[in-house]
DNA sequence: CGTATTGTGAACTGACCATTTCACTATAGA
DNA sequence: TCTATAGTGAAATGGTCAGTTCACAATACG
């Protein structure tokens, strides 16, 4: 009975993503939406009920597809100890080589942090919950890899670790190459 | 001959640094700036030329009334030994006890850096020259402090401390708790 | 006083935006 | 064919915003 659909909301909220992180929240008029989705105002509104609701799913697919895969060698129960070095040579390698999406425009969390949207409490909630997960994996990464320290050095080697890599994820739009610095810093804090 | 004027470009510029700082630029609407500097479109448009010119005399003033004196002790010919951590711990007492425009709203440059203006090349190479002004002034404390380290450790370790401040600057708004953590960090290394 | 400059007040322009609404088309199963 | 659901297209609504304009008021100097 009825038509049967032809999107799923994961997909658009995929594509609002790209979009979204590209351009960034203010910047993206409904018309930008409307056409790197093909769907019609109607139909988002429909699903999505805002704009807004449409940045928040956009907002998890980010999580779900972008950061919770890099992050998921380092949170299993048992962390490969090369686990942590993996991440950040990743990291690394997307924000000098290519001309990957954060390279380009940095991180989608840490930018709206700083937009008008970045007064939304609930969205500052969605970016601590996101900045304590990352220093959670890392903190599991570091005590994989570095064993030969007590706890509370690995703590404060995770902290600077993960500063490290918000750093960088905050200044690789302006400035790749001090990014990449502050990669290859965390990399050596980790293997010294 | 003719009416004297009645304001100094620098204290409109003062005022409407701290209305862009608390509010950010796009939320910052033309009778907002009216209200708080008390002066007329007409006049600020006079002065300068569109909301755009008077956030850069806002972002001037920033650099030359918050960011530099910071910054000022770490930049002479002979750079005390105790002057980073003076630095970091103005910073984390900022961060932490009172309720600082700093500890409220983050860097008014590294904000505009995720906003819509964030875009903007000139804001960009502004922010640049900044990133790179704070490094050069903490490789200079670092040098100062730890003449036991040789040239490549001293800068490694400057690439770290700088990283930490910026991290503690980005995440501020949203984890005050997790900024001052990251200076505290940044202390620990430079002492050890 | 005369004149040049500084500043105000208020209305207006033109653009852009999110959101709503509705008549219409398309496609599925019964 | 009937009906329910999916989706389109386009226009309208109401709001906000930066920037412009201009007649007018205030204040300085000669």
């Amino acid at each position: 009975m009825g038509r049967i659909r032809t999107f799923t909301e994961v997909e658009v909220a995929r594509t609002a993503r790209q979009v979204f992180w590209d351009r960034g929240y203010e910047d993206t008029a409904l018309p930008d939406l409307e056409r790197a989705t093909g769907l019609n105002r109607s139909s988002i509104y429909h699903s999505f009920g805002s704009k807004r609701g449409l940045f928040d799913a956009a907002v998890e697919n980010y999580l779900d597809e972008v950061i919770r895969p890099r992050l998921a060698p380092l949170r299993g129960d048992t962390v490969e100890s090369a686990a942590l070095e993996t991440y950040l040579l990743g990291l690394h390698a997307a924000m000098t080589e290519g001309h990957t999406a954060l390279a380009a425009n940095g991180c989608l969390l840490l930018n709206a942090t700083g937009s008008p949207l970045g007064r939304d409490a609930s969205l500052q909630t969605v970016v601590a919950a996101y900045c304590d997960d990352l220093r959670t994996a890392i903190t599991a990464g570091v005590a994989a890899r570095r064993a030969d320290l007590d706890e509370a050095e690995q703590k404060s080697l995770a902290v600077t670790c993960t500063g490290l890599v918000f750093a960088a994820m905050a200044i690789v739009r302006v400035n790749a190459a001090a990014a990449g610095d502050l990669i290859e810093a965390a990399l050596a804090q980790v293997r010294r």
